[in-house]
DNA sequence: CCCCGGCCTCCACTTACTTCA
DNA sequence: GTTGAAGTAAGTGGAGGCCGG
């Protein structure tokens, strides 16, 4: 997005941006925060004040797209994988699912599986409305999470139990539940399995909701950074052109004096300075020319004082 | 030690639905 | 009432890491 808005492709991002401006760092530091959000499972919170980022900083050369090494290693080894056991029987539905005789569904509740139902048809044949049950039922289940679950999102699986054949019904979190979500969110941009089991359970909400929030959440904030930084980089970009004609102006106007008054412009480079108003170049102060070049101004037209300016 | 499959989480992209002007 | 844009919950597929066999 933000490359479409400045015009330009990533190929682009990648060389162009990085050549003019160290501004380009921006792009990197960029990808550099968002990804870091998955080193700060249990640290520091995310950053949400949307703040143009500074140039100039180390950049971390993650390719876009790609995750980190290592981070999802950082989350305890012990707690998803300790409280997911492996293995499960195919032949045998998880401890969350329910049939809803009124919509003829079978409805599963799953901390990693999407929404599943699952139409049962005249002739007893189950018809799975997400192909996430594959998944879903793969992952087998501690028993007891599962009944909290399943209880805990009875509001949720109602109003799933009525949806009418393969629409998808989309669920509205109320205002209490986002609010509760982005305080979750400024603490912590991601959650470990407990918290989102915690979370879940708090907001009377499957854990998977829980998790796709989190995931969208971060993609919008991903989304508002980047907007941001377009505009910084615009306005750097902008900033530059400016800063670029006017020393065009200032080169020619020195090529012009240097054939209008060769003597002056045989001083050396040391005895210049620049003026602090206006930013021209001017002679220094201990340098200026001997009093008897004065008496020939077409010889020093930069008789120069702040002051003027 | 290395390899492989299973599992998990994340991200990017997309779809489908809701809300609002 | 209709429509299009914006917002957002959820689906999909791929990548990468970890773990156990």
């Amino acid at each position: 997005m933000l490359m479409k808005q400045m015009g330009m492709d990533m190929e682009d991002c990648n060389t162009g941006l990085g050549l003019g401006m160290s501004i380009g760092l921006g792009i990197g530091l960029l990808r550099e925060d968002l990804h870091s959000h998955r080193h700060h499972v249990n640290g520091p919170p995310v950053q949400l004040d949307l703040l143009p980022l500074a140039p100039g900083l180390p950049s971390r050369d993650l390719p876009w797209g790609k995750t980190s090494p290592g981070t999802d290693g950082e989350r305890s080894a012990g707690e998803s994988k300790a409280t997911v056991p492996r293995r499960i029987d195919v032949n045998k539905l998880p401890a969350s699912c329910y049939y809803n005789e009124d919509a003829g569904t079978i409805n599963v509740s799953s901390p990693n599986s999407a929404l599943s139902s699952f139409h049962v048809d005249s002739g007893g044949a189950i018809n799975a409305e997400s192909s996430c049950y594959a998944m879903s039922v793969k992952r087998e289940r501690d028993a007891t999470d599962e009944l909290e679950a399943d209880r805990a999102c009875s509001r949720v699986s109602d109003e799933e139990a009525d949806q009418e054949g393969g629409t998808r019904k989309k669920l509205r979190l109320s205002k209490e539940q986002s609010a509760l979500l982005e305080e979750s969110f400024k603490e912590n941009s991601s959650l470990n399995p407990k918290q989102k089991q915690a979370l879940a359970k708090r907001l009377n909400l499957r854990p998977r909701q829980v998790e796709v929030w989190f995931q969208n959440r971060r993609a919008r904030t991903k989304l508002k950074q980047t907007e941001v930084d377009c505009e910084f980089l615009k306005r750097c970009c902008e900033s530059l052109t400016d800063e670029n004609r006017r020393l065009q102006k200032e080169l020619q106007e020195l090529r012009a004096l240097k054939l209008a008054s060769p003597l002056y412009m045989q001083m050396p480079a040391a005895t210049l300075t620049m003026c602090p108003s206006c930013e021209r170049v001017v002679p220094a102060e201990n340098s200026r020319p001997p009093p008897f070049t004065l008496a020939k101004p077409q010889f020093y037209p930069y008789t120069h004082s702040s002051a003027a300016c």
